[in-house]
DNA sequence: CTGAAAGCGCTTACAG
DNA sequence: CTGAAAGCGCTTACAG
């Protein structure tokens, strides 16, 4: 393994001198001996130990990305897109990323993000209930998306998924829908519990209920579907669903009970993956943006790790209707 | 942050008794002096630092994952797949993951294995032209995934493209078709090659001819696919594609020429995603196993590491027909 | 612009 | 079963 001192003594000057030039310390070795130092480098490919680094700087030039959800959290094609992002977005500037996939087990995350020193960590799913000790236990610049703590000074990229319920509700019954369905309950998840707030507040605003027992939780099996969606005494027209993912298992076990989407029944979705774009019919949604959501929590990472001290923000981005096949006008009855 | 140090001076014992407790050096220490140290270790919240041990023992409890394909490497679902799992198996072993997303730069894939002494590395598609030169810069157990390389002692995990190329020619074939059309016609990818190479020949072998016109790019633009698979003078009645991705696309741009699957034209796709089970026609598909490969790929690297010198291993896995319903019986015309 | 000294927090290799 | 010494490959903080 080549070494810094090895370099040094092939250019017949101090180790400091030699880790001036790696460092791009500016104005602090003459150019002449610069160049002779980098011709020796490249030569002999001479790579910095990052570990000797970071021991000796006490600090590192590595982020680490936590993402909830267990071994298959990439299944997700939402969670994938973010992960994918991320880590370019964070190889850019010339930090390395470190995958942390966890699985509502927070105990280790603390321990994980200590013994490598990050710089910093993004988080990548539901971590709510923990957020408070996992900030208390690790003080360094923490980025989460789409948490809806109600912790003060909370660094977070999120979207307004309240408005994305509204949108939803709001276009379906321009449409002529007024028996609804909601596909996304959730007891933990407050990311779906404000789509289903927005949906049901732009509901009343319009004079229409959501029932109860329209309701569906997230990911419902085909038979509770059926029981909603087909079999009920008076079954609704009108389905949102707060994924695409969902909403296209949705509309495929409508289809296996030969009914059409949009013309017996319309369904919409969210996120606006690629997917509903290639589906039969193609999907009807909210779109989110996931890249930009992505580059926002790696910039506000590094303005917290480059400036400590920067206030802690809350960003949230807006969302869009995206028009496609899967919503049908009702002709009034 | 708390060292092995002041916890030796709490113990009243020197570092390397701390040191070996930690590291579970057995009948190494007291029982009584482990104790009493592990009490201490967590009352403070003592964590190793990873670098040290890292930099003093000139080793790591680190894996890299490079990914190539850029910033939207995760795009495709299956390699979110393999991603995912991988970090799971990488993390039940105690170690970490890099994840490194590259895009045909290799340049950097040496230097980030290096400056971080990573232990093993894994990669994930396409890497045959660079391949020699990363095993000779990299002495560090690697293994490939789907590589083709011929280099002797390559570490390798992949299926078998060539019959799953087979079983989809004979699938449609059996099923009365013999105008076929194949999508992902590649000069790059040997799995791509390789799969329409299986194609062609069980086409051969039953006097079928897989006609240069019908054969599409991977990923093909819309209007390529209309223009052999619809405005040809003589259509294909059966196509296979060689991910599901792509299938559910075909599938797409026909349905939106009022083609319908399977009863107008059959289709196939190849990887068996979740994809294809909600899809509309459901998709009959080749099935591989990404969880094993995945598997396989880790215990792999993980034998490399553990027990030098153990023998190079290209493990192929095989693949299956799932049959579902975007494929049709032609009647004798 | 350049360098000698000390130290980051551990482990290795010995010695007892 | 326990420990003192040396060292991993760098950077920090000074000094000149």
């Amino acid at each position: 393994m080549v070494t810094l001192k090895e370099i040094a003594e092939a250019a017949g000057v101090s180790v400091m001198t030699v880790s001036r030039v790696i460092n791009n310390v500016p104005a602090k070795v003459s150019e002449e001996t610069r160049a002779r130092i980098m011709d020796i480098i490249s030569e002999r490919g001479y790579v910095p130990n990052s570990f000797a680094r970071s021991l000796s700087s006490r600090s590192s030039r590595l982020v680490a990305l936590v993402a909830n959800g267990g071994n298959n959290v990439l299944r997700s094609p939402y969670s994938a897109s973010m992960v994918g992002h991320i880590s370019s977005f964070v190889q850019e500037r010339g930090f390395s990323l470190m995958l942390f996939t966890v699985d509502d087990d927070y105990e280790d995350v603390t321990r994980r993000l200590r013994t490598w020193n990050v710089a910093g960590a993004i988080f990548l799913g539901l971590f709510d209930s923990a957020l408070k000790r996992i900030r208390k236990d690790n003080q360094i610049p923490l980025v989460f998306t789409d948490s809806y703590s109600t912790e003060r000074q909370l660094t977070n990229v999120g979207i307004d998924d309240y408005h994305g319920g509204e949108i939803a509700a709001k276009h379906l019954i321009d449409n002529g829908h007024t028996k609804l369905a909601f596909v996304g309950r959730s007891a933990e998840s407050p990311v779906l519990r404000e789509r289903m707030r927005g949906f049901m507040d732009a509901c009343q605003e319009r004079g229409v209920t959501l029932l109860e027992e329209r309701t569906l939780p997230d990911n419902p099996p085909a038979d509770e579907i059926e029981r909603v969606l087909l079999k009920a005494s008076d079954p609704p027209t009108g389905v949102f669903a707060t994924s695409d993912f969902v909403a296209l298992q949705i509309i495929s076990v409508l289809s296996d009970h030969g009914l059409r989407v949009p013309e017996d029944i319309s369904v919409m979705g969210f996120d606006n993956l690629e997917l509903g774009a290639i589906s039969r019919p193609k999907l009807t949604t909210i779109k989110q943006d996931i890249e930009k959501k992505a580059q926002l929590a790696v910039e506000l990472l590094f303005e917290h790790i480059q400036k400590p001290g920067t206030p802690a923000q809350n960003m949230i981005l807006d969302v869009f209707l995206v028009e496609r096949a899967s919503v049908g006008r009702l002709k009034n009855t």
